[in-house]
DNA sequence: TTAGTTGCAAATCGTTTGCATAATT
DNA sequence: AATTATGCAAACGATTTGCAACTAA
């Protein structure tokens, strides 16, 4: 198996699944999706990929920063296509799960206070996206259309 | 029960239970800490308490903003003290935990790209704190010392 | 060949919940 | 007295892992 696949993968092999999982990913670089999200959609193509061969993926995928990890769904991780190549990072939308790729806004902290020898930092930014701020009757109110909420990941239900 | 306790959980009742963990909390103001990491030092006062009532306050404390999760150790999620009293981060040393709160470098972006109407963001940094510096042979080597690893928030082992 | 990948099913394990009891207000 | 918190133990459920078969390189 070759070409696509190499570039979210970085390294290791590129077989027929892997090579379908990234196309799915590829081809939705603006919602934010799950493990089980993703393999539904590869399902379409291939009925038999099985849940762990996504999860494989998945984690292979965000070491090479071909994904990254922006919320969670029902407990459940759900991750954004990295569109920018360099260092930026996502805007998802909390109601649809709409994702968007945004500057990085951090800029100097890289010295450290306190000492600190900062190595990196993770940032997400969350809102609402136009599509559902026109659905929301009271703008500030958290609009009811989406089926795909996305909260600030931590901890599973409330 | 009174006094302590009341601001870090909000709302709600204040049990001899709450306090404890309150206290434990305020005490451990520079390391991140894991629902077993409080569990445990609450033992110490009082053994009786259960994990579950240490789930749950840590469920309040974080909704009134006196804890956030700044990562995960071994799949467990850790969290911080929130010292700082308005809107803050927090710089997490990857290596053994201790954390300080870090000034919001993020601005202007509230006015959402890509016609988001930005809600609010989650943003963490990672570093090495003065003392792991010290004890790494290389500069730029992860050291080895810290007994508290802490990763970016996502998923469990790799 | 040879090492990396897959599918399946079982295992993990941090976290959540139901419930009867105890304690706060 | 009314309502909320606690402890225990069982339940959850997303994610991980062992393993034999398979396949890209």
């Amino acid at each position: 198996m070759r070409a696509f696949g190499r570039s979210a993968y970085g390294t290791g092999r590129v077989s027929r699944q892997r090579v379908s999982i990234a196309l799915v990913v590829d081809a939705s670089p603006d919602r934010a999706f799950s493990a089980e999200d993703l393999a539904a959609l590869v399902r379409l193509d291939d009925p038999g990929i099985g849940l762990a061969t996504v999860y494989r993926a998945l984690a292979a995928m965000e070491s090479s920063g071909f994904i990254e990890p922006v919320g969670e769904r029902n407990g459940a991780v759900v991750y954004a296509r990295c569109v920018d190549a360099g260092h930026h990072h996502h805007v998802v939308c909390t109601c649809c799960g709409m994702v968007e790729d945004a500057e990085c806004p951090v800029g100097g902290t890289s010295a450290g206070a306190n000492g600190f020898r900062i190595t990196g930092h993770r940032l997400v930014l969350y809102g609402i996206c136009p599509s559902c701020q026109r659905a929301a009757p009271e703008p500030g109110d958290e609009p009811g259309r989406g089926r795909f909420r996305v909260r600030p990941a931590s901890r599973r239900a409330g």
